[in-house]
RNA sequence: GGUCGGGUAGCUCAGUUGGUAGAGCAACGGACUGAAAAUCCGUGUGUCGAGGGUUCAAGUCCCCCUCCGACCA
């Protein structure tokens, strides 16, 4: 990437915190394009329950979006590489690239010097192999493996983390150290210059006004689209049968529960997973936070604006 | 009107022979480098429905009132 190209903008919060629209509009007032940093809005036919923003709508290109089948695995490295490579070809497009992200691993992926040395494998015989032996043995005989294996990195994660001790194996087996990784988590720079905004919503108002988007979802059709997901075959995939908004309405369409009940569910799901995304953005310090209670994305966009003409 | 259940944390409920209460879920806080909308960790004072009584001591036993449910009239 060429010294001159401007730093990235980067638009990061909670669901319901008006990313989308603030994002978008700041893109189509400086000349940019968005690239999307979403763990679930990669699936194609993944669309009202995700919040992508309908192709009609878009006033500017947008990336990030439909990139994998939902039955098809993803990860936060592949993402990094199309992202750099999104931020590339923008800037050769002589645009510039507003990163809008709600998945803070993706974010910072993207933008941080995280580093995925062995190359861009999804299927990991070493996951599978650890995970199996967690099903048969249990999670307490699979942390003390990996204890006799790397102390170092046992110590640094709870038993019950199935996930995590697995993934310590994965590392182990390239020759590295989850614990190590870990060590040096505090000392990653930025491997992209960019400039950080956080949109910032009180949690009493951002919980209300999740509930209003979720009932907005079902009515515009959510039940619908995860009806035609299961028809293509939506149960196989790994990742994304796990998105909020859709796990619930398959338990209502296969009869474990009333419709009712999986819509509560999902605002319950929402609110919780607002509340992660809050605790994960707060402690990056590099991000300037603006205020989004008002919920208006033209003034939250007006106001992004104004600080990047004082930094630029 | 009568009989029997039941009224304990925001919700569903435990609470052993009386020793001033605890689980799950929710809520709140936190962690996070190849599944991340995932995964995991931490935090439990509440007029034990009201009043009275027995007792050194009552959620627990007795009386009375009240509310909910079922059954009988």
């Amino acid at each position: 990437m060429a010294d001159a190209a401007p730093p990235v903008i980067c638009i990061v919060g909670p669901t319901a915190s008006g990313k989308t629209d603030a994002a978008q509009l700041v893109a189509a007032a400086i000349g940019g394009e968005v690239v999307s940093a979403d763990s679930m809005q990669i699936y194609r036919g993944m669309d009202i329950g995700t919040g992508k923003l309908p192709a009609p709508e878009r006033i500017v290109a947008h990336h990030g979006f439909d990139l994998v089948d939902p039955g098809e695995p993803y990860s936060a490295a592949l993402f990094q590489s199309f992202a750099r490579d999104a931020f590339a070809a923008i800037a050769a497009r002589g645009k510039r690239a507003v990163l809008c992200g709600g998945t803070g691993l993706y974010v910072k992926a993207a933008i941080d010097a995280y580093e995925f040395p062995a190359g861009e494998q999804v299927d990991n015989p070493v996951r599978e192999q650890w995970t199996a032996f967690a099903a048969r043995e249990g999670a307490q005989a699979l942390w003390d493996e990996l204890n006799r294996r790397d102390p170092d990195s046992a110590r640094e994660l709870h038993p019950n983390n199935v996930r995590r001790v697995v993934r310590a194996f994965e590392l182990l087996a390239e020759g590295r150290s989850y614990a190590e990784q870990k060590r040096n988590l505090a000392s990653i720079e930025a491997a992209v210059p960019t400039v950080q905004f956080g949109l910032a919503v009180t949690p009493t108002v951002l919980n209300e006004r999740i509930d209003a988007r979720v009932d907005a979802m079902v009515e515009a059709g959510l039940v619908g689209e995860v009806r035609g997901l299961l028809d293509a075959g939506f149960r196989e995939g790994v990742t994304a049968p796990q998105a909020i908004g859709y796990k619930e309405i398959v338990e209502a369409l296969e009869g474990r529960c009333t419709l009712d009940e999986a819509i509560a569910a999902i605002k319950q799901a929402t609110r919780r997973y607002g509340k992660r995304q809050r605790t994960w953005f707060r402690r990056d310090e590099r991000i300037r936070w603006i205020d989004a209670d008002a919920g208006d994305a033209r003034a939250v966009a007006d106001e992004i604006m104004a600080q990047l003409e004082t930094l630029e």
